[in-house]
DNA sequence: CGATATAGTTAGCTTTGCTAAATATTATCG
DNA sequence: CGATAATATTTAGCAAAGCTAACTATATCG
C-alpha cells in the first residue's frame, strides 16, 4: 500500500513535464536546415518575439553568460539577422534589433513548427482538441507563477513600470 | 476584416508552443549546479526512463551525431553515470546503462524540476488545475501523432515487435 | 567467398559555453 | 567636483559539444 503522507510532487508535475519535453523535442526537428544554430536561432526570437533588448538582458533570457551572448549577437550581426544600436540613455549599453531579414528568417522556422504541430492538433478528437484549448489559459498562469518565483529567487524587484519584461 | 480562406496554423498551436517553451526554458534552471553539462544530462535521461540504449539509437533520440554520442558517453562513463556492455547478438552494438549512481543523479535533478512545478501548480485555482489534468491525456494523443510523423518522414518502418523504441 | 551495409570510433575543425581580466560609462559619496 | 564603486560589454583563453570525412570491425547478401 502506498506510504501515507508521502507528500511527493503534485502528480500532474511529471505527466505535463514529460509531455512538454517530448513536444519541443520533436518540434525542434522542424528547425534543421534552416541554416542558423539553435543557439542563434533561440537569441533571435527572443529578439523578435519579446522586441529588442540589449546584450545583457538576451544573456539573462537565454541563460548564458555575457561574453556568450556577445559573441552571438556578433555572429548575427555578420549574418545581417540583427542590428545593434548604443543606448541613447546609457553608453554602455547595446541595444539589439532583429533586422526585417532575421524577421522573415525567424518566421519561416516558426511556420514550420506551428504547421507540424497543426497538422498533429488537427489529428485528435474533438474532446481531446477541447481539452487542450480549454487548458491554455491555465497553462499560461502556471508559466506567469514560475516566471515570477525564479525572478523572486533572483532577487529582481517587481517592475513598477518601465519597459517590459522579456522573458 | 480577415481575409476569408487565411488557413493558417491552427490557433491553439502558437500559444501551445509557447507555453511548452516557457514553461521548459524557465525548469531548465533548475538543473543548475548538478554537475553535469545540459548534453549530457538529456542523454542520460534517456537511459533513466527509456531504459538502455545503443549508441546509434540514443544519437538518434537526442537529435546529435554519432561522434558527438560517442564522446559524450565516454565522458559519462568517466563520471560513472553509465556503463557500456558488447551486445550479444551483433558485436558491433554498443549499448549503455544508467548506473545506480547515474540513475541517482538523474532523480536527484529531476525532483527539483517536479518540485519547481509543483510549487506553481498548487498556487493555481482548482479550475485552472483541473483544466490542465483534463488536457494531460490529449497531450500525451498530441506527441504520440507527432512521434508517428517525424518517424514516417524518416522512413522508419513502424515496429512490429521486438523492442520498445525510444524517442 | 566477396561485395555491401551497418555500428562505432578517430581526426580535425567550428561553435558554444565558461571564467578572469580589461575597458568604458554611469552612479555614488564625501 | 573628484575619487570610488558599480554596471555593461568586450577580449583572451580554455573546455565541451557540435559537425563531416575517413577508418575499423562486424553483419548481411548474392
Amino acid at each position: 500500500m502506498p506510504s501515507p503522507r508521502a507528500r511527493g510532487p503534485d502528480p500532474a508535475a511529471e505527466p505535463l513535464h514529460r509531455h512538454a519535453l517530448r513536444l519541443l523535442r520533436l518540434l525542434r526537428q522542424e528547425d534543421a536546415g534552416l541554416g542558423v544554430s539553435a543557439a542563434r536561432l533561440s537569441a533571435l526570437s527572443v529578439l523578435v518575439f519579446g522586441g529588442p533588448a540589449t546584450l545583457g538582458a538576451l544573456a539573462t533570457a537565454e541563460q548564458v553568460s555575457a561574453p556568450t551572448m556577445t559573441r552571438l549577437a556578433q555572429t548575427l550581426e555578420r549574418e545581417g539577422l540583427v542590428r545593434r544600436e548604443v543606448d541613447e540613455v546609457d553608453a554602455r549599453s547595446v541595444r539589439l534589433v532583429a533586422t526585417p531579414a532575421g524577421t522573415r528568417l525567424l518566421h519561416r522556422g516558426r511556420d514550420r513548427r506551428l504547421d507540424a504541430l497543426s497538422r498533429a492538433l488537427v489529428s485528435l478528437s474533438a474532446n481531446e482538441r477541447t481539452a487542450i484549448i480549454a487548458a491554455l489559459p491555465a497553462l499560461d498562469q502556471l508559466v506567469g507563477q514560475l516566471q515570477r518565483r525564479a525572478a523572486g529567487a533572483r532577487g529582481d524587484s517587481p517592475p513598477r513600470s518601465g519597459r517590459r519584461r522579456l522573458d
